[in-house]
DNA sequence: CCGAGTACCTACTCTGGAGTAAGGCTACGG
DNA sequence: CCGTAGCCTTACTCCAGAGTAGGTACTCGG
């Protein structure tokens, strides 16, 4: 069946969606060029003709999707609220996101190890700048504050943690959607900004009066 | 050039460990057989023989792995002591083994994650297992005191948090070799147990007296 | 010394799937 | 109404790499 004929524009918005399913299913190498095509609507050299190769493809997706989910968690920060306050919104933010859009997530993370292809540029320049801008989010508290000795020497490890709890919480939560965006949020700022040692004597974080 | 006789279980152990050296640099599609047998230095078919398929020698691979760090793990625990102690245990030894291992830990963590194939049920079953036990120990905290009604509550979602941070922060040493094993480990344990919120005001967790 | 069983090899087959050559259809400017 | 630019397709080529057929050497019990 001949497809409409529509402006390369439009169509690579749908190829890019398409990709991103069929990605997010089976993960990069099961995924194969053709499916793709089908489920786009299309016919496979188009895809060849606009987005390039297999791996241009696969890098256009992560980009495209790695910029949306930062924007995202960006976006929900306030700049003049305290550092639990941004943390907090921030985490909200991250898994609102992740909840709306299970595809993007998966394809971002579930693929994102497999270190190999090219396209693991992309990728780790995404991961480096989620951990900066948690590393910022974290260190501000010390400028502010007179941080501990242990907190800024490790600023970075410690970001890169947290945002693998993050990482590995949205994978679980996906299998467990039982819970909300925000009791998932919520049960990570309490682990990481009480600690478990308070979470046992029952102190828990909570965010400010005024409803988020 | 023909290969020394050697006895089958003696050339399983090879063939597997030259299957986690290769499976480890480029994950599982990228890695070809031709290439498992050329570095286990003997012929392919010889692989067919005693382990199976591709997937199978995979999903052997991730068992034999798995199966050791669990152990190193779980022998690094000391049942009577508190959760704490426990914990910091627990980190010290899954640090010291990645730190110790790495090709075990890249094909453990890197290529776990790209469900698809069959030996994801193995894979899933060694996450779980860790989830489990990471949840158990910080659960006795609870019975031993009466835990928080917020940390049991979601105890499993705390675990795998952590299990996550864990992961992450493995990761992350590997790019920042620079910090010993148990610095690492003390990182995460005080992220864990004392929160972001004390680390700032300069509270910070450290193992009880006796060198551990 | 001789089977027979086990280690081991060379040299294939065969398929999935990436990527392409070559050309048809449609709209729009002139 | 015609040409040309750009959307779109069918129908291939080609190769990496999983898996195998069939045969060779070593060794050990008898």
């Amino acid at each position: 069946m001949r497809a409409k004929r529509l402006p390369r524009e439009v169509r690579e918005r749908q190829i890019l969606d398409a990709a991103v399913t069929v990605f997010s299913q089976n993960g990069y190498h099961s995924a194969s060029m053709d499916e793709i095509s089908e489920v786009a609507g299309i016919s496979k050299p188009m895809i060849y003709a606009y987005l390039g190769s297999k791996e241009d493809l696969f890098a256009a997706c992560i980009h495209r999707e790695a910029t949306r989910m930062l924007e995202a968690v960006v976006g929900g920060i306030e700049v003049g609220q305290p550092p639990d306050v941004q943390l907090w919104h921030g985490l909200r933010s991250f898994f609102g996101f992740v909840g709306e859009y299970r595809e993007s997530w998966r394809v971002l993370h579930r693929q994102s190890l497999t270190q190999g292809g090219p396209f693991t540029a992309e990728l780790m320049s995404m991961r480096q700048r989620a951990i900066s801008l948690v590393a910022a989010v974290l260190m501000q508290t010390g400028s502010d504050e007179g941080v501990g000795a242990a907190a800024s020497e490790s600023g970075e490890a410690l970001a890169a943690a947290l945002v693998g709890a993050g990482e590995s919480l949205a994978d679980w939560w996906l299998d467990h959607p039982e819970q909300s965006a925000g009791a998932i949020a919520a049960t990570l700022m309490n682990l990481v900004w009480m600690g478990f040692g308070n979470l046992v004597d029952g102190r828990i974080w909570r965010p400010p009066a005024k409803p988020a």
